[in-house]
DNA sequence: GACGGGCGTCGAATCGATTCGATAGTCTGT
DNA sequence: ACAGACTATCGAATCGATTCGACGCCCGTC
């Protein structure tokens, strides 16, 4: 039996020398492009077999097609916030069903924002996914234009040439605020994921808004503004979770009765949950004393009840920025798809006591 | 001013054409390796902006370096049950951290299990992490090792040439086990996470363990047999999270009184989380009428006790297998490093009823 | 004025494959 | 028996960089 020598690497050179055929016959055998006769082809995967040659060596391959194979997909600047969020799990899962199916792989990149060394400058990619919405304005956006690669994303960042699955941020942050009219809500309250840089947990000012960077968090806001009587409180959070969520809904609710508000809007369903949470430390029942909204309907089974929200599948949204880079590498232009979203009505929603 | 000529890839060539100088010298330019004139290396630096050159070619690059620049991480079939535990996050994050230090980025690769195509085949790596313990019988391990790639893992797979971060799981369980014992109790039950093939949540018998393709979970469940009165019931859960975590405690709780236990050392902190769901439903005070604990001690935020818990500070952890990434890249051979744990006493432990 | 030593630059080989056009060999049809 | 079509194989160019050894030039020294 024939020893794989482990000492330097095994080249299709060498399985082609073994094999007795040229180098080019070798690659048609792997490749399964051209035809070979079935004799050579067994003896060449008998050679490849016997020297421990592990298929032909992925760099040279992807030079030589100019294709990487690996798509670049960004996230915030720590990977344990960008994916606290089941919403984003969700999203990323789906993202990578798609991309699974199309035999590309993902280049987890974090975005260190601002300064600091380019993340992606040193990699080979096809395209770049920015799957969350994330700021309207990160550096790498450049680099990867100038290198020519696609960008897909999903609110941010805006450019002409990223494609984006777009959500009516707006229309269903509206349509939660009106909800709450409907039921008869007249004191109403906003909880906002972060506007800008990280800031603690505060109250904002809606004419703050145009100076944000994260469109999604400023088209949210901008919903319930637009549709909630005028002067309603808004929070900003400094991080979307629970625990932001809970501070955020002590600063609304702790206050004379009032003043307080009847109906609270959240962003997101983890900020709904730590609402929630508020409320019951303060001794008011949800939906009794308090109604509150949430945003992406996402799985949380320690919360037991069902959350009034905007239901926003994130799996499909996924597979839809996995589809939409798939479309980018086939050479098509840059093109935004719309992605429906509608309210859902659970059991934190009622008529105000 | 000069347009960058949009239509075909700009190379070192074009800019070391427009420049004056040799491809060498252009290519000195920008690693910055070898000694070059100021003066040629502004003229150099013009050109590349003139031409909008975003820097050498990675895949270029890597194939003459021989190194790819990336490692890749394995994880479970599906993203998102990956990443579903707190704890799995936050060891990706600290592997990301250190990672990133080294300036090598993560191809994230799902793990298909059995069957179905090799994800990595196609993708130049350098090194394969496997920083959450999974199977035992990865089919994608030979082919790394085919490869000449150097892994590293926590706890599985199990394989000489794979270098791991080792936590003494059986010491770990048995600690929670026996501080049960010491506050007295003798009626105790297991939660264990999946240990097979994904089964309903249902009871296992101890002998069952040995079939276990997943190392942690197996040890942890043998340190409570081992600790425990013998005869303990074991459950084994479908997947590791609060749902199935209070599916477990229903099956063990929902029953005679004179037979219940009051005390489960459950495999994570969401099963155990699961499990408080599941006593509070039965109208059972925690720890008054139940002790419970879990592993990891991750933050729940929503949660509102303090779980007795094994502690296992996940971050640092993943920046362990970062670090034992960086001396495999550096040549050094496989080894194993311990990785400490201990028992945090909550409030979710207390004496026997 | 001849000689030795840096310094800056360049040419050519190389990394490991893919692919195109050419060539030799095999088979079919009349 | 020969033209023509087809099949299997091969040689050489190419992808875009890095890197090594060589070369020319300028300077100081004897």
């Amino acid at each position: 039996m024939t020893r794989p020598r482990q000492t330097s690497k095994v080249t299709l050179r060498d399985v082609a020398a073994r094999a007795g055929v040229s180098i080019s016959t070798a690659s048609l055998v792997f490749s399964g492009r051209g035809p070979v006769a079935d004799a050579t082809a067994a003896r060449v995967r008998t050679a490849a077999t016997d020297l421990g040659y592990a298929g032909p060596d992925p760099l040279a391959s992807s030079l030589r097609q100019g294709r990487a194979g690996a798509v670049a997909v960004i996230v915030e600047e720590r990977l344990r916030d960008a994916f606290r969020d089941p919403f984003a799990l969700a999203v990323l899962d789906g993202l990578a069903q798609e991309l699974d199916a199309m035999g590309t792989s993902m280049l987890l990149v974090a975005d260190p924002g601002g300064d600091g060394a380019n993340p992606v400058a040193g990699h080979a990619v096809d395209a770049a996914v920015f799957p969350l919405c994330g700021r309207t304005d990160s550096p790498l956006v450049d680099h990867l234009l100038a290198r020519g690669i696609p960008i897909v994303g999903s609110g941010a960042p805006v450019h002409d040439a990223v494609g984006h699955v777009v959500v009516d941020e707006h229309g269903a942050s509206a349509a939660a605020t009106r909800h709450l009219l409907d039921l008869g809500h007249r004191r109403l309250a906003h909880v906002s994921m972060p506007l800008g840089r990280a800031r603690p947990t505060h109250r904002v000012d809606a004419a703050e808004l145009s100076g944000s960077v994260h469109p999604d968090a400023r088209d949210r806001a901008r919903g319930f503004v637009d549709t909630a009587p005028a002067g309603s409180p808004l929070v900003e959070t400094e991080r979307p979770d629970v625990a932001q969520g809970e501070a955020a809904g002590r600063l609304l609710l702790d206050v004379a009765a009032h003043e307080r508000p009847t109906g609270i809007v959240a962003q997101s369903d983890l900020l709904a949950a730590g609402v929630i949470r508020a409320a019951e430390a303060l001794g008011l029942r949800v939906p009794q004393d308090l109604s509150v909204t949430g945003f992406d309907a996402v799985d949380l089974p320690w919360l037991d009840r069902t959350l009034t929200t905007i239901e926003q599948p994130g799996e499909a949204k996924g597979r839809l920025l996995g589809e939409l880079t798939r479309r980018r590498l086939a050479g098509e232009p840059a093109t935004s798809e719309p992605f429906p979203v509608s309210l859902r009505v659970g059991d934190t929603t009622a008529p105000p006591p």
